[in-house]
DNA sequence: TTTGGTACTTTGTCTTGCAAGGTATTTGAA
DNA sequence: TTCAAATACCTTGCAAGACAAAGTACCAAA
């Protein structure tokens, strides 16, 4: 009920996750602290509890792999990397953002 | 499982369809089928059973208002149109897409 | 050996999109 | 008059997913 814009922020982010997450993995392979990392300093705030079932059903899609890696500093990292299948979609993905940007164009002129 | 490009950006609507409803209503009034007509017409497809809950969500939220009309053709139509609150809301929703626009350029590029 | 930092995972709740089916009003043809 | 078609609005049941919160595990330094 309170802190509306940031309710409203959130509702927003909703959808286009998946396509930042895949997104930033085509860039390079990442562990999911440092997803989240970026995403927060792209203003794209996300929980764990968020993140960490994506990367499970994208990877279970077929969208992501992944392998562990040691760490100099604590428990070892599990590093995603997209995959060709996961390029595809991101391609789709890529299409449909230009799509909706365009569509909220349409709506906010006519 | 299948047609994964509507599925994609099925998704991606999510979270914006509030936001294009508010706008829809802040340029003129209208009723639910008249804004099915016009998100359509604008790539972003809706069904009955997603705008019809939404509407009434809005109308409870105190974002929307509305009253009956007569048609010359068919039944009374259930005119809507934004409030103060809606238009504030709106004000929000303004900042919070041209924030998601900016991060996702951030996220692509670097 | 205990504390704090890092990292990954799970559980339960709540919201919401959607398919499908239902109700109601009006018009016009049989 | 009666029935079919068009228009319009609403509800139900299911499934997906975002998130808060709590849990597990590993490691290093005090």
């Amino acid at each position: 009920m309170e802190n509306n814009a940031e309710n409203v922020r959130s509702q927003m982010r909703k959808g286009v996750l998946e396509y930042c997450i895949l997104s930033i993995l085509d860039k390079k392979e990442a562990y999911a602290s440092s997803i989240l990392e970026e995403l927060k300093s792209a203003n794209m705030i996300v929980v764990e509890g968020t993140l960490y079932p994506l990367l499970i059903r994208q990877k279970n899609q077929g969208l992501l792999s992944y392998r562990w890696e040691e760490s100099t500093q604590g428990p070892p990292r599990k590093y995603y990397c997209i995959t060709e299948k996961g390029r595809q979609q991101l391609g789709e993905m890529d299409a449909a953002w230009r799509e909706i940007v365009e569509t909220i164009k349409t709506i906010k002129e006519n």
